[in-house]
DNA sequence: ACAAAGAATGAAATCGTTTACAAGCATTTT
DNA sequence: AAAATGCTTGTAAACGATTTCATTCTTTGT
């Protein structure tokens, strides 16, 4: 009986009015009769109408979706900044349509794919590996950056990483070490260059040494982290503490060292940075600097939103606060030697 | 200059032939000829020119893209299977919308939503709670369900969970251990039922005994299986042993325990279920299930797919194969007492 | 009582594609 | 040489909404 989908010209005719009373009806109420109006209504309840979003994205020349896009999906770093994400563009009525950057060939192809294909309202950007040209496109949507930044003038939302690392360190030379190592996010990455370099500047203006074979590569994931230990366990002159550059490398080390019998944080202090929720449960539990990744969600979501309203390309960049969590990672660096 | 964004009208003037044309030679290029084809192509990439999704969604009566809906897109647990999903929407030219049921009000309503607007082609629903009702929508996008699954005949891909829970079991009881508890998911959940089905059923013909008490509810958070642990630390008669319906409590259950100075496995075996990456990283190895998340969202974007294409509201459900993974969380049960 | 202003509605253009159909032309068949 | 076939291309009608403009009908002010 009513296998097809009703459209606003069924419910035209069956409200005995013109499809433009309905449109009206439907998103400006007031400028209608009160009769026509619930004549309308009752006519969309009895055809089960549904607004066609395809067309009236045609015809009103916008999307109603946001593209959000990030290296990989796969990694839970960013379900929380999607979930902050998420509860800003859901009530504002906007979908979130999410892609990676891995999974195809070239991720620069795909920025600028999804910059032209006009299949969203704007773009919120998780990657800062991109090519910044690919924002020349005349007539592209608005773009906020989310955690990462460009050198370009693309607004973010983002937290202090260098203060974060000096956090950390300053937190060590205040139990009492002396031998801090660092393990760093993959070369080339602004986090982990910024938090490098807050890592080393800290060392310095705190009158510590620093050691270019304390500093490990990693790419923040939990097996780097576990390579680091490794490298660790392998060192003749070990640090007594080391800052990760993420608490998944930090997860990743713990573990090795563990299991090899050493004891965190009689035998080396650890800190990590992000305060992912597993943080709290470990034992010890990860001493960390939090970033707030909903609030950082939600922040660039707002941003976002304005910068489509506004119709605006540039916007404020946000710096989010972030804070030094103590828990039982890091302790008085050991006492004998 | 190039302010406004190319149509196919401007492609056409611009190569001298009709939008048929230039349709035609996107869409299908075999059928026009070759100096006509390479006309046009040289006035698309003059112009600029890329196709307006939107207006062509509309002439063809698809929109692209399929809606994920999810409980919680802050899970990482999910991020696999999104990953999974991506691999293969993406090249298959899909956007990915994702949504999840929790951040508005009333779940139920956000299906029956995302089933009428017409945003999409397709669903992936991760959600067995919702209410089959919503199903009944005429004219409604075909749905695979992933993970969970309903009562009603909604073709879904997932695993088998009863008999991961008797793997667990016929570790334990091969290990030694009598006294085998249960932490559960969230009362109602589809996964969380048979798992506590297929323990149930393992200790039966296990010959084991079966105490109410050593079952625990927990909701697959870290936090409650924290929780869980508190519970073991007060009980008088403790399991020797105790498989978790989630990898998350496990590891909230651990760290508890052993902050609270018992060891695992010597004090007390665990087994969880999914296999999440940080399983391999802890301090003992967790034992578990493997759950091949990624190769779930594969076969569901897989089979979505098909059913988009041929037009179908059903399809065969899929199981996929679990694998018994063994580290250092379990082991014999302590001898003494 | 008449002009002016206001409120409610409808007709029709529009958004940018795709595609059924028709038509033009060159080649082959009878 | 006429007819039939095949290959390209163009014309124009969709797709389903929104919105401008014009029109009708009421109300108000003088």
């Amino acid at each position: 009986m009513d296998k097809k989908i009703a459209t606003i010209q069924d419910v035209a005719k069956v409200a005995g009015v013109s499809t433009a009373t309905v449109s009206r009806t439907l998103s400006k109420p007031s400028v209608v009769a009160a009769a026509t109006r619930e004549a309308v209504l009752n006519a969309v309840a009895e055809t089960g109408y549904r607004i066609n979003a395809t067309a009236s994205n045609l015809r009103r020349q916008r999307t109603g979706s946001v593209i959000v896009l990030l290296p990989n999906i796969a990694n839970p770093f960013f379900a929380q900044i999607l979930a902050g994400l998420s509860s800003i563009l859901t009530p504002a009525k906007y979908g979130m349509l999410i892609a990676d950057t891995q999974s195809g060939p070239d991720p620069d192809e795909r920025l600028v794919h999804y910059l032209t294909s006009g299949q969203a309202d704007g773009l919120i950007l998780l990657d800062g590996s991109l090519s910044p040209d690919a924002l020349k496109i005349p007539g592209r949507p608005p773009i906020v950056m989310a955690c990462e930044w460009m050198g370009s003038d693309l607004p973010s939302v983002r937290v202090e990483n260098g203060r974060g690392a000096a956090m950390a360190v300053g937190h060590f030379a205040q139990l009492g070490h002396r031998s801090v190592g660092h393990v760093t996010g993959p070369r080339g990455n602004v986090l982990a260059e910024s938090r490098l370099e807050g890592f080393r500047s800290a060392l310095t203006s705190l009158g510590l040494p620093q050691r270019h074979d304390w500093i490990l590569e990693g790419d923040f994931s939990m097996d780097s982290g576990a390579a680091a230990a490794n490298a660790w366990l392998a060192m003749e002159d070990r640090p007594t503490a080391l800052f990760f550059a993420s608490d998944e490398m930090a997860v990743g080390f713990m573990g090795v060292v563990q299991r090899a019998g050493y004891s965190v944080p009689e035998d080396v202090s650890i800190v990590g940075f992000d305060n992912i929720e597993i943080a709290q449960h470990l034992s010890p539990a990860l001493t960390t600097i939090r970033q707030p990744r909903t609030q950082i969600g939600i922040r660039a979501a707002e941003l976002l939103l304005r910068m489509i309203e506004t119709g605006t390309l540039t916007g404020p960049s946000d710096l989010i606060e972030i804070e030094f969590i103590r828990r039982g990672s890091a302790g008085p660096p050991p006492t004998g030697e």
